[in-house]
DNA sequence: AGATTACGATGAAAGGTTTCATTAATCAAT
DNA sequence: ATTGATTAATGAAACCTTTCATCGTAATCT
């Protein structure tokens, strides 16, 4: 079935069938009836292909995310997944696997494949992405790290804002004694945290020094030896805030396996806000990221540049905010 | 640039270019490298779009699964991702949400987008997919519940074999009384794991009635509530065999909770060895669904009948298989 | 020498849609 | 009645690649 059956079905030509289906222009009740007739009578649907290359584009959008068994990302691919559907777009998933140059050779599939947009919801970073992107042919969404410009947006994630609400929700529970258990230094997000940790704790401490910062690496085993090692020294914390929610649960883990008990012996702020933050014992305090929004808002600002040849972008930011549950109580201890 | 430029940039004809780029026919050393020049010099990439229209397929596979953030979904993803990649193709991911009619949506319009294959990676199931599947234009791929004909394919997976190594392993530690907590009867694995369990106690046991099964949902707080239906009985069970992790963790909990210790007190296993299951304390013993190689084995499966016009399809059958951790113990009552 | 074969390369059609420029038809106005 | 304006529909080009059938040349055979 081809748009040239239904025309001569319809006995109009080509081009007026095209006109009814896409609604691109007027054409007579009389005639837009018969034409809908031969196409529900033929079940025709166009051929993306031929559309595609007519169009010179396609109603497709990739996403790029640096690894989907990390629990961060299936929620975030979940609502883009949604949003996009409901656009009547499709969805190209790739694995970075957190390797900058397979993100950079994903990308240039992508734009070979004349996708509408590009969502770039990764870690690594390469300048190359940048250049890739500013041959402004296609529409990208960055996120954190990135740069907005004719055709490219960025969703930043406000880290500060939930971390200082942290910090804060500690110091009101009366907690002095606050370590952080950081992110991988190599990962920006990770980085950016530690910073909004510090950044809070001058505001609320202005005479401290010698914060007392573990560097982990995002995974359960990294909260557990920061944990660990926190448990050597000759004064504990009263309260930790964690870089991620994983790290979280490994130094609650460890903690509680020392004999400790979690809040009234040291009180524990995740971040992320996974699911099992609410299944631990007892459920993590955590700094959420709103990975159902981050999807959304990055979709909304795609299709805000998508169509649009020299469309500027936006820079979207979404804040954090501090979710509070078991984890966190007044010190013991002085 | 199209393939046009390039023709004449090596003063060649357009089929010839062709050829060489898809080795389609023997073309001389000399022309060869003429166009093979021309291609570099102008850093030419075929017109995806143009290229399916002229063959008529595309080089895209899509994917349905039921929930990316149920965690046993991503790294089948990943791993599909993984193996369609290599293969030079690129994935279409689609999220039904459970909805069968949703399913049945999704694949007409991968049928209409002519991608080279579809992955059914679904628990859901509705008579119109194996009627649109049988159209035979398009190779698909079911998992569990499915049928294997022309162009059709099935990998499913071996709940059995799994669980009775699981109730095996806690016969040979010396437990009698073993209990099921079952996932949703809705859902078919839910069904099938069920009856594996059985028919396991049946042959270890096979004068036993009234096996102590308990109905959950396949999630965390079905199993948590389980384990408390469980506990108000007057004699508790010295094992449980729990449908999913995610409810083991739950019951794991509830026991804890009600001061009970695993394993001394109750032994737990899992099903699907989520990356949870091995961060719990303790360590939960689980029976493994292989989802990387769920992945894998399906994309070779649906690679068999790709581009093989009447190709029967085969049925790919995967192991399960137990994993012993820490959450099984000899029993410390009768 | 003339006929046949093999080989390398080519021209043109096919694939199905969109859309620009054009035609045909209708109506209003002069 | 003629012209001009407006509207509805059309024809054909454009999008770009693949591939069949063809062609010309050179080599081989009788």
């Amino acid at each position: 079935m081809r748009i040239k059956d239904i025309a001569r079905e319809a006995g109009v030509s080509t081009a007026t069938v095209s006109h009814v289906i896409n609604k691109t222009k007027y054409v007579t009740d009389e005639t837009r009836e018969k034409v809908q007739l031969a196409i529900k009578k033929f079940n025709y649907h166009p051929n993306a292909h031929a559309q595609m290359l007519a169009l010179g584009k396609s109603k497709i959008i990739g996403l790029l995310v640096s690894d989907i068994s990390n629990p961060f990302f299936p929620e975030i691919i979940k609502s883009v997944e949604a949003a996009v559907f409901d656009l009547g777009y499709s969805l190209i998933l790739l694995n970075t696997n957190y390797d900058a140059e397979r993100a950079v050779e994903y990308v240039h599939r992508l734009i070979q494949m004349k996708v509408a947009g590009i969502l770039l919801l990764i870690s690594e970073f390469d300048e190359a992405l940048i250049e890739v992107a500013k041959r402004k042919k296609t529409s990208i969404v960055f996120h954190d790290l990135g740069i907005v410009g004719e055709k490219m947006s960025n969703v930043i994630l406000d880290y500060a804002v939930g971390i200082d609400e942290a910090v804060q929700h500690l110091v009101s529970l009366g907690h002095k004694n606050i370590a952080h258990i950081a992110g991988s230094h190599e990962i920006y997000s990770g980085r950016i945290r530690e910073q909004a940790f510090v950044d809070s704790m001058k505001k609320h401490f202005p005479k401290a020094e010698n914060l007392k910062i573990y560097e982990g690496d995002f995974r359960f085993e990294g909260g557990r030896s920061a944990a660990h090692q926190m448990l050597q020294e000759k004064e504990l914390p009263t309260a930790v805030v964690v870089a991620n929610d994983l790290m979280a649960l490994g130094a609650m883990q460890e903690f509680k396996s020392a004999g400790l008990h979690v809040p009234q012996d040291i009180s524990i702020i995740g971040f992320d806000d996974i699911a099992f933050a609410t299944l631990s014992e007892p459920a993590l305090t955590t700094v959420c990221s709103p990975r159902i929004e981050i999807g959304r808002r990055a979709v909304e600002a795609l299709m805000l540049t998508v169509d649009r040849p020299h469309q500027h972008g936006i820079e979207v930011r979404i804040p954090t905010y501090l979710i509070k549950r078991n984890s966190t109580a007044p010190p013991s201890r002085k």
